[in-house]
DNA sequence: AGACATCCCGAAAACGTTTGCGGCATCGTT
DNA sequence: AACGATGCCGCAAACGTTTTCGGGATGTCT
């Protein structure tokens, strides 16, 4: 149980600690002889170093924090998997954590992260983030930060999103030319950007295509399947119904998806829908849900990237970056007249 | 950027960093007055431990190692949002790795983790690991290891997992009951144990009933759609098909699902179809794909608990224990002539 | 008044590394 | 032969904690 250390090592070949460390690092001071001496004991009594004691000693650790709302949503594990994949390019190893939507558990983790001296951290707020005084503590104890997905737009990280005021419109637009003329919008939570921007996006292709947004086919509601649901409870209790829908993502989609076939309405001829992210379910879907593929394994990697970039120029006052990536419309036959069975389209670069 | 550390904060109080320490952790021989002084003073200055010196003096971390296959699959960033979930209750902070079906980078992964000295790892081998030589070592140096979903044998660690035998003959008999006699199997690679235990059951559930096992209808395959994809072209190019398929797991099934369609075959009519995990998507295929539910953030729970159990007892040898998680097959139109549209059953507890 | 226990607190070592500095050989140069 | 340069290595401090040990007050009892 007790560790096999650096001390060990240099007691059985009869040299100093400094010259197994040094000796370790191929520091030009040690004779190649006793270089390869030192490291063929180290392979033979499998000597691994502490790492724990070698971040303290440095001043750094090759961790990085990582916060996401919810671990097993598969936007945010497709993320994390391009985080994990560049990280371990880099020597890095991960630290997770999923805040479950709630404020004080974002904090709690926060703050369990930097007191764990993570070399910086990656995160997508949670929806009930409604305050950042967490963050901005963190950018005064200069700690590297990069949001990703769901930002704060107010604080000076880098930050890596998707155009969602273009894609939103994109999508509309796409409705719009496949005829349809009643538009309607299930919105995320108006306290995220994000969700503001699809809104404004939404708005602003009925407006330019001379139509006029109307209020009461506008929904608003959370993340989930059961926000979906609740929507369409909405939209069927209501006389004139809107002719598509585009849905702040695809389980809000899919949710508003079974919910109207339940009712018995068919899709796309009595209501067509739109969702965002491109879920694996999606594609199975029948028809297919269209939707606004986003590129959630890219964004992990480019996430992850800025932050190692961030680490290398350690001048105080590193230039912010703002990474858009983009987003592209796959459209099924939820939409339009389209074609059903379209193959899977996934990120996996 | 240089930290607020303990000494610091003893000067400021014009005390030793022994009374600091010992204060903020409450220890009985400071006085309430000093207490009081430093919970304050460390509150106000936002003094934060330095974690790496603690664990390093403790020489013990609460931080526990995870490493899966792939984060992105849903099956295993569920377990991780179960892992997570425990973790945080107990204080613990968790480090995520994918070895991505490779030996080779999973044995790096576990090296990385010890490194870091987590105090136990969680862990589902790749499907390439065809030796144990790293876990062996691990349990060697007394690191705590409970495995999940897919566990080496031999080894002596906890385990938790279903019983994959019996999921397996409860699915096909099921197939049989329905009316199907000759019944195929997409198998994993037998390499895994838990591929061949599914296996078993589906010959035994064969034999068990009467009709007997025919080698031409085993195809044996990967974990992806693509290799449900390719099972499903052996299949179309036989002359006599099986009517009905049990697939390893559901990626698989719905591989098959989508290209025996293009194919132009019904389902269940001319080719039923048995899934593995009860995936999101599973429940929105047309019809429903019946599926083995396999509870995914239960396992997460417990394999976690079960690690946590085996840090208090720092008995030498600890009773390794295994959990069998119950399953339940869900039935849904692929399989039968039954229902069509089921709600989504997942486990949230 | 002495003995003793009790209450707080500080000094210092330890955890496993890394690294600046200095020291001893050896070698080449004059 | 004396000198400086070079090559190789060890000493010891440092990173930020925790913890053992002990010690100085104060209080209590004979």
């Amino acid at each position: 149980m007790a560790q096999f250390t650096i001390k060990d090592l240099a007691r059985l070949l009869e040299v100093s600690p400094s010259t197994v460390s040094r000796a370790l690092h191929d520091h030009p001071d040690i004779s190649e002889a006793t270089r390869k001496r030192v490291v063929e004991a180290a392979e033979k009594y499998h000597y691994q170093p502490n790492v724990l004691a070698q971040n303290l000693q440095k001043q750094q650790s090759r961790t990085i924090g990582v916060i996401v709302p919810e671990i097993r949503h598969d936007f945010f594990s497709t993320v994390i998997s391009g985080i994990e994949e560049v990280a371990y390019e880099a020597g890095f190893v991960i630290m997770v954590c999923q805040s479950g939507e709630s404020l004080e558990r974002e904090i709690i983790n926060t703050r369990a992260l930097v007191a764990n001296r993570v070399a910086g951290l990656l995160m997508a707020i949670s929806s009930q983030t409604v305050h950042y005084d967490h963050l901005t503590r963190l950018l005064e104890q200069g700690v590297p930060l990069v949001q990703f997905d769901r930002v704060v737009e107010e604080l000076a990280t880098s930050k890596v999103v998707i155009d969602d005021y273009k894609a939103a419109y994109e999508a509309v637009t796409h409705l719009i030319e496949s005829g349809y003329r009643r538009i309607g919008h299930i919105a995320g939570h108006a306290g995220i950007v994000m969700n503001r921007h699809r809104f404004q996006g939404y708005r602003d292709a009925l407006r330019d295509n001379g139509l006029h947004y109307e209020e009461r086919f506008l929904v608003e509601g959370g993340f989930r399947e059961e926000d979906g649901r609740k929507a369409a409870e909405t939209y069927l209790a209501m006389d004139e119904r809107p002719e598509a829908i585009l849905a702040v993502n695809d389980p809000v989609a899919i949710g508003a998806f079974v919910r109207f076939r339940e009712a018995g309405l068919r899709i796309p001829e009595d209501v067509a829908l739109v969702g965002f992210s491109d879920t694996p379910a999606a594609v199975h879907m029948d028809p297919g849900l269209t939707t606004v593929f986003q590129p959630a394994f890219d964004m992990g990697k480019t996430a992850a990237s800025l932050l190692l970039e961030q680490f290398k120029d350690d001048n105080e006052d590193y230039a912010t970056e703002t990474v858009i990536l983009p987003t592209r419309l796959i459209i099924r036959g939820s939409s339009g007249k389209g074609q059903i069975w379209n193959l899977p389209l996934r990120d996996e670069s």
